[in-house]
DNA sequence: GAATTGACGCGGC
DNA sequence: GGCCGCGCCAATT
Protein backbone atom coordinates (compact mmCIF):
# COMPACT_ATOMS: atom_id res chain seq x y z
CA UNK A 1 0.00 0.00 0.00
CA UNK A 2 1.65 3.04 -1.40
CA UNK A 3 -1.05 5.16 -1.35
CA UNK A 4 -1.88 6.78 1.13
CA UNK A 5 -5.06 8.79 -0.37
CA UNK A 6 -6.63 4.91 0.15
CA UNK A 7 -5.36 4.61 3.55
CA UNK A 8 -6.81 8.29 4.73
CA UNK A 9 -10.24 6.63 3.20
CA UNK A 10 -9.78 3.47 5.02
CA UNK A 11 -9.08 5.52 7.98
CA UNK A 12 -12.32 7.54 8.37
CA UNK A 13 -14.33 4.56 7.23
CA UNK A 14 -13.07 2.91 10.52
CA UNK A 15 -14.10 5.59 12.55
CA UNK A 16 -17.80 5.12 11.41
CA UNK A 17 -19.57 3.67 14.65
CA UNK A 18 -21.78 0.30 14.30
CA UNK A 19 -25.38 1.04 13.80
CA UNK A 20 -24.75 3.81 11.73
CA UNK A 21 -23.95 4.50 7.89
CA UNK A 22 -22.17 7.33 6.18
CA UNK A 23 -22.57 8.27 2.62
CA UNK A 24 -19.43 8.44 0.27
CA UNK A 25 -19.34 12.03 -0.06
CA UNK A 26 -19.73 12.15 3.83
CA UNK A 27 -16.30 10.16 4.06
CA UNK A 28 -15.02 11.80 1.70
CA UNK A 29 -15.31 15.07 2.88
CA UNK A 30 -14.28 13.93 6.48
CA UNK A 31 -10.80 12.38 4.97
CA UNK A 32 -10.32 15.84 3.36
CA UNK A 33 -11.52 15.37 -0.27
CA UNK A 34 -14.54 16.98 -0.58
CA UNK A 35 -15.08 16.44 -4.23
CA UNK A 36 -13.83 13.10 -4.45
CA UNK A 37 -16.78 11.15 -3.82
CA UNK A 38 -16.23 8.87 -6.52
CA UNK A 39 -12.40 8.16 -5.27
CA UNK A 40 -14.22 6.73 -2.08
CA UNK A 41 -15.92 3.73 -3.63
CA UNK A 42 -12.82 3.31 -5.87
CA UNK A 43 -10.50 3.01 -2.51
CA UNK A 44 -13.40 0.32 -1.40
CA UNK A 45 -13.10 -1.60 -4.62
CA UNK A 46 -9.81 -2.78 -4.58
CA UNK A 47 -10.07 -3.41 -0.95
CA UNK A 48 -8.96 -6.47 0.04
CA UNK A 49 -10.51 -9.39 1.80
CA UNK A 50 -10.31 -9.52 5.62
CA UNK A 51 -9.50 -5.80 6.14
CA UNK A 52 -11.10 -4.42 9.12
CA UNK A 53 -12.59 -1.86 7.40
CA UNK A 54 -16.44 -1.53 7.86
CA UNK A 55 -17.05 -1.20 4.25
CA UNK A 56 -20.84 -1.98 4.75
CA UNK A 57 -21.27 1.01 6.76
CA UNK A 58 -20.76 3.32 3.35
CA UNK A 59 -23.93 4.16 0.87
CA UNK A 60 -24.77 6.36 -1.47
CA UNK A 61 -26.67 9.94 -0.54
CA UNK A 62 -29.83 8.11 -2.10
CA UNK A 63 -29.18 5.77 1.12
CA UNK A 64 -28.62 2.99 -1.16
CA UNK A 65 -26.48 -0.08 -1.31
CA UNK A 66 -24.25 0.82 -4.70
CA UNK A 67 -21.88 -2.14 -4.52
CA UNK A 68 -25.15 -4.15 -5.44
CA UNK A 69 -24.68 -2.77 -8.78
CA UNK A 70 -21.45 -4.52 -9.61
CA UNK A 71 -22.25 -7.57 -7.08
CA UNK A 72 -25.47 -8.47 -6.06
CA UNK A 73 -24.42 -10.97 -3.55
CA UNK A 74 -21.84 -8.30 -1.93
CA UNK A 75 -25.08 -5.94 -1.79
CA UNK A 76 -27.43 -8.22 0.09
CA UNK A 77 -24.41 -9.11 2.61
CA UNK A 78 -24.17 -5.51 2.89
CA UNK A 79 -27.36 -5.15 3.72
CA UNK A 80 -27.57 -7.78 6.03
CA UNK A 81 -24.69 -6.41 7.99
CA UNK A 82 -26.30 -3.40 8.24
CA UNK A 83 -29.66 -4.69 9.59
CA UNK A 84 -27.89 -7.04 12.09
CA UNK A 85 -26.08 -3.52 13.58
CA UNK A 86 -29.81 -2.39 14.19
CA UNK A 87 -29.82 0.00 10.95
CA UNK A 88 -33.65 0.09 9.41
CA UNK A 89 -34.55 -0.42 5.39
CA UNK A 90 -37.00 1.40 3.95
CA UNK A 91 -39.58 -0.53 1.43
CA UNK A 92 -37.13 -0.12 -1.55
CA UNK A 93 -34.24 -1.08 0.28
CA UNK A 94 -32.81 2.30 1.13
CA UNK A 95 -31.30 3.07 4.18
CA UNK A 96 -33.34 5.57 6.89
CA UNK A 97 -30.71 8.11 6.13
CA UNK A 98 -32.04 10.75 8.33
CA UNK A 99 -31.80 8.57 11.59
CA UNK A 100 -28.66 6.36 10.58
CA UNK A 101 -26.21 8.92 8.97
CA UNK A 102 -23.38 9.22 11.06
CA UNK A 103 -21.62 12.48 11.28
CA UNK A 104 -18.12 13.35 12.62
CA UNK A 105 -18.69 14.62 16.28
CA UNK A 106 -17.49 17.77 16.73
C1' DG B 1 2.90 10.18 -20.50
C1' DA B 2 -2.05 10.45 -22.41
C1' DA B 3 -6.62 8.53 -22.44
C1' DT B 4 -10.09 5.98 -19.93
C1' DT B 5 -12.55 4.73 -15.82
C1' DG B 6 -15.43 5.01 -11.76
C1' DA B 7 -19.12 1.41 -4.75
C1' DC B 8 -20.73 9.48 -6.41
C1' DG B 9 -22.95 14.35 -5.66
C1' DC B 10 -25.81 17.74 -6.96
C1' DG B 11 -28.34 21.10 -9.57
C1' DG B 12 -32.24 21.15 -13.10
C1' DC B 13 -36.71 19.63 -15.05
C1' DG C 1 -39.72 11.16 -5.42
C1' DG C 2 -37.31 10.30 -10.30
C1' DC C 3 -34.51 10.80 -14.62
C1' DC C 4 -30.59 13.66 -17.10
C1' DG C 5 -26.18 15.54 -17.42
C1' DC C 6 -21.94 17.78 -15.84
C1' DG C 7 -18.18 17.93 -12.76
C1' DC C 8 -13.82 15.86 -10.09
C1' DC C 9 -9.44 13.59 -9.92
C1' DA C 10 -6.36 9.53 -8.59
C1' DA C 11 -5.51 4.91 -10.17
C1' DT C 12 -5.14 1.82 -14.00
C1' DT C 13 -3.96 0.53 -18.67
Amino acid sequence: MGSLTFQRIYDVVKQIPPGRVATYGDVARMAGMPRRARFVGFALRVLPEGTAVPWHRVVNAAGEISVARLDPAAGAEQRALLEDEGVEFGPDGRVDLQRFRWTPEA
